[in-house]
DNA sequence: CGGCGTTTTGAGATATCTCAATGGGAGTGG
DNA sequence: CCACTCCCATTGAGATATCTCAAAACGCCG
């Protein structure tokens, strides 16, 4: 659920998630000051085929990083949260787009400068391996979720992997933050069913829904959590 | 559909840029040999659970690397060719499981040596990286294909990747190398869709199947990349 | 207040699954 | 060399989860 993680900045940033920072970064001094990009709802932050010169994190909002078919229909791979990089990859040109859900903030770094500096700078060599690992990790646990799991167990699954990667300490509220149709096309789904299960789960007692559909309150996480097999 | 391209031995081998200034190979010299082991099919080159001690590459045949939800649900991330890495991660322990569908080979490397080594060497560690972004985007595109495409169009794509990852120059034959339960839980079917699918596109002249259901001609692989969605 | 985008809800269509039976090879042991 | 068995693939028929199409309700913003 998350794109890369990956501390670029020293401990001078503050605010900033680091999952696996690991000390201070090396690419520190020599990456070119970031300029910090805002985008409005639905705002691309990059399209499949753009050239790929800069690398982004997000600093605000959430971004949706996907890919489509010919005939349109659009699967999304990841949502992006604060701290995530977004546009790492081997190519010239992205391979995937990537759109703001809600309006966002994106800090936009030098692509061919990232990978210059990790050419001879096995540490950051290292976090961006690791940062990819992770990423990896990610994107097989929601094939997993999309290739085995029924429509309940999907939006379960969505709702508790949400909850681990945003919740506030505590909190068992989570905030949507994209709509309907979001959701749908990161669970292999159609907005009926996700609509549909949602009013189901609220039935059964499991989630409250509240602010237009948008802020939802896990009443019970471990029956959630079972229910999401896993 | 391939679990990661890694050129370990023409890395040392050609020899690798220094800063430490040695002029030999640090992956060379500290790489313990490699040790081959043999596999019977259904035999597991590690499970879900075990340390991680090494890392392994196929040298032949073909390796399913899986994960299972807890009521047995199996989802397979990808098949290991010859030349593949598998075992590549962040964490101590496998996350997944890796099982020979053939009677295969594989290479086994010490994690620990790979990372150690990858810790000073910014050439091996930036390889690792770029292999993991390659193994990052076959398991996408696996992930758009289960969640978006329909049975036929998820065969389809299967085949072609199958046929661009194997096929030997111009031969338009792939070998299967697997069961039906296999191509079943890559793709998120079950085996009778599977089954009913290869032959409806037998039915079409699209493919010939032959040897058992084991050897697959593609006929018209114009007519299939299409049957795919791209 | 009106209009627009979105979500919810309903009812019927359908692709895929499930369960069950049949068939085919490959290997084994008589 | 021929049964026999086992495992796997195929085929069929009915069940069902999810999709599709359509309408109504909601919430937001000008």
């Amino acid at each position: 659920m998350f794109a890369a993680q990956l501390d670029l900045t020293s401990a001078s940033a503050t605010g900033m998630h680091h999952r696996h920072g690991d000390g201070s970064s090396v690419a520190e001094q020599r990456l070119p000051s970031a300029t910090v990009r805002r985008l409005i709802a639905k705002e691309h932050v990059f399209c499949e085929g753009d050239d790929r010169e800069q690398v982004f994190q997000v600093e605000e909002g959430v971004i949706a990083v996907y890919k489509t078919l010919p005939d349109g229909r659009r699967q999304i791979i990841d949502f992006a949260y604060p701290g995530d990089l977004i546009g790492l990859g081997v190519l010239d040109e992205h391979v995937l787009s990537a759109q703001a859900t809600v309006p966002s903030k994106v800090k936009c770094l030098s692509a061919a400068a990232l990978e210059r500096i990790a050419e001879s700078d096995a540490r950051l060599a290292l976090k961006l391996y690791k940062s990819v690992c992770h990423e990896l990790a990610a994107t097989r646990s929601l094939l997993i979720t999309v290739g085995q799991r029924s429509a309940i167990e999907r939006v379960c699954a969505f709702l508790v992997a949400l909850h681990r990667r945003t919740a506030e300490a505590e909190s068992a509220t989570v905030d949507l933050a994209m709509r309907r149709s979001d959701i749908a096309d990161l669970l292999g789904l159609t907005i009926e069913t996700v609509s549909r299960t949602l009013t189901k789960l609220r039935t059964m007692g499991v989630i409250e829904i509240a602010q237009g559909g948008t802020r939802v309150q896990l009443c019970d996480l471990a029956r959630l959590t079972d229910l999401a097999n896993e």
